[in-house]
DNA sequence: ATGTTTGCAAATCATTTGCATAGTT
DNA sequence: AACTATGCAAATGATTTGCAAACAT
């Protein structure tokens, strides 16, 4: 069963964040957020964002992205999705429609742990990053991976 | 080509701190690690834990996880292989040898950005907490999954 | 009226860093 | 000797939390 909406307040606060992060698709951290919202808002706190996101991904009305070690991204976009960082600029792009595969499954029998979630992660290197960077170099990076065992 | 041992300096810390990762194969976090060496090094600090953990990941000595958001965790063993972390008690179980596949090529496909890795990380139940969760609560759980869009 | 949420400031917690001293090569 | 690493303590930076006042239902 789905959960559905839940029984809590809808503050000012909280309606303006759910609507910029819906505005904004950059998939942003709670500090950025902070700054557009205070652009209507200008004397929400910080605390409050991040309270807000905390319960609205606990709700699952947006996504918190864990794809960042530094900072926690958010993304109002709840269909299933995944997401790729660029490595020289820290953008996040998203991906669509991955192919289904028994990946779960397989990995069932490689280790005595019951699978629950797959969460597969990409790096690359986004198209304005990839125009700054010369061919020759792009073609060593994508063979870099091999170095290793 | 490899990466050489670095010409850097090994003092008894950074041995030992070797020496005692390769003994535990349970992916400690710095503060874990910080434990089990001052049972040899009584007078270690924490910050030689850390920066000797940073340096030998750099180095490719060992391997630095980002599974856990909170604290990262890191492994001896550099062979390729991937990770599931238990939603209950937080344990890492390693998975060796997961089939290739083509998915960066396919994701390339899906996307403007140049994939250049690809980290697929796992969420299961351990066999510890398995055995301490009633079978029909299990079945409902790996069910979870399907509730999303 | 009642329980939630807010703004603010202070607290937390993992990790990093500055510095003088000690250790490695 | 020359340079790198250590211990210690203080700094950092993202996130969380306590509290009294404001707000939503």
């Amino acid at each position: 069963m789905r959960k559905s909406m839940p029984q809590n307040r809808m503050t000012i606060q909280r309606r303006i964040i759910i609507e910029e992060l819906k505005q904004h698709n950059s998939h942003p951290t709670a500090e950025q957020l902070y700054h557009i919202v205070r652009e209507s808002l200008p004397r929400i706190s910080l605390g409050t964002i991040y309270r807000n996101l905390d319960f609205l991904s606990k709700n699952n009305i947006i996504r918190k992205l864990d794809i960042d070690k530094e900072q926690a991204r958010y993304d109002a976009v709840i269909k299933e999705h995944y997401h790729v960082r660029c490595i020289r600029c820290g953008k996040i792009g998203d991906i669509f429609n991955l192919p289904k595969t028994d990946i779960e499954k397989e990995v069932g029998k490689l280790t005595d742990f019951v699978i629950v979630d797959y969460l597969p992660e990409f790096k690359g290197i986004c198209p304005e990053c990839i125009n700054k960077t010369k061919s020759e170099e792009l073609k060593s990076i994508t063979e870099d991976k091999k170095e290793n065992i």
